[in-house]
DNA sequence: CCTTGACCTGGAGTCGACTCCAGGTGATAC
DNA sequence: GTATCACCTGGAGTCGACTCCAGGTCAAGG
C-alpha cells in the first residue's frame, strides 16, 4: 500500500508518516525497487498502534523507545511492560482530570440552559 | 494573595500565571497600590477555571474567546453556550479516544504478564 | 517523447503553550 | 541604611509535534 492510501486510510498525512519513521517511531518501511515506500502488513500495524497511542497523547519520545525496545526482541519485556504501565496509570489520570472538567462543563450548560429558560419566561410574561 | 502563593496553591508557575494575563485569558487581576498582583476571590475562581479547563486540554483561544463573552454581559449566554457545548462534545470525543487506547494498553500489558509468567515457568521447568 | 503526477529527501518554518531572561522597583530583614 | 528578596515588564527562547517546501526521480498516459 502507498503512502497516499496509508494516509487516507489511517487519517494521518504523509508528511506525517516520513516524520514518523525519520525519527524512528516507525521502523523503515518496505520499499518497491523504486524506492517508493510499499507498506506491507506490519508497517500497518504499526501504523495502527502509533495513531491509536498518539490520539490518546502518549509522547513521540516514549514511543520510540518501546519501539526501539520491541526491535530489541525478548530481553526487553520487562522494560516494555513498565513503560506501558506507567503510561497506561498517566493515561488514567489525565481521564479523570479530564471527567471533572467534563462534569464541570455539563453543569455550566445546565447553568446556562436554565438561564435562557428564564429569561424567555420573562419576556412571555412581559408581554402577557 | 500574591502571585507566589497563587502558584503554589494552584500549581501554576508565576510566569505561567502572568502570561495568561498578558495574553487575556485571565481579565486584570487586582494590584496592590505598588502595583504587585494581590489576587482577590474572583480572580482566584477564575484561575481555578483555567487551571481545570486548561488540565483538560481546551485550547486557550477558545478559553480567550469565552472570557471575552462573559466580560460582555448577559447578551453573549447564548454563545457562551455554544462555545461550551462545542468544546465538551470534543472532550467527550477525546475522552473515549483515549479509553480504546486505555484498553488497549491494559490488554497488552495483560500478554506480557503472560508471557514474563511463562518465561519463568520455563526457567522452573528448566532448573528441575 | 514529453508532460503530468505521485513519490522521494533534507532542511526550514509554524504553531500552541509556555518558560526564561535582563534590567528595574519597592518592601522587608538584619 | 543597605542588602536581599519577591515582584514587575517586554521580549526572546524553547519544546513537542508536526507541516511545508525546493529540487529531484520515476512510471505511465496521450
Amino acid at each position: 500500500m502507498k503512502i497516499a492510501e496509508v494516509s487516507e486510510t489511517y487519517g494521518i498525512s504523509a508528511d506525517t508518516l516520513r516524520y514518523y519513521e525519520r525519527i524512528g517511531l516507525l521502523p523503515p518501511v518496505h520499499r518497491s525497487e523504486s524506492g517508493i515506500r510499499d507498506y506491507n502488513e506490519l508497517d500497518l500495524k504499526r501504523v495502527e498502534f502509533i495513531k491509536c497511542m498518539r490520539s490518546a497523547g502518549l509522547p513521540i519520545d516514549v514511543l520510540i523507545k518501546y519501539v526501539g525496545l520491541v526491535q530489541q526482541g525478548d530481553q526487553t519485556i520487562e522494560a516494555r511492560k513498565g513503560i506501558l504501565i506507567a503510561q497506561r496509570d498517566l493515561l488514567a489520570t489525565r481521564m479523570s482530570e479530564m471527567q471533572k472538567t467534563l462534569d464541570l462543563l455539563d453543569y455550566k450548560i445546565e447553568v446556562y440552559e436554565n438561564a435562557v429558560l428564564q429569561k424567555e419566561n420573562e419576556m412571555v410574561l412581559a408581554v402577557e
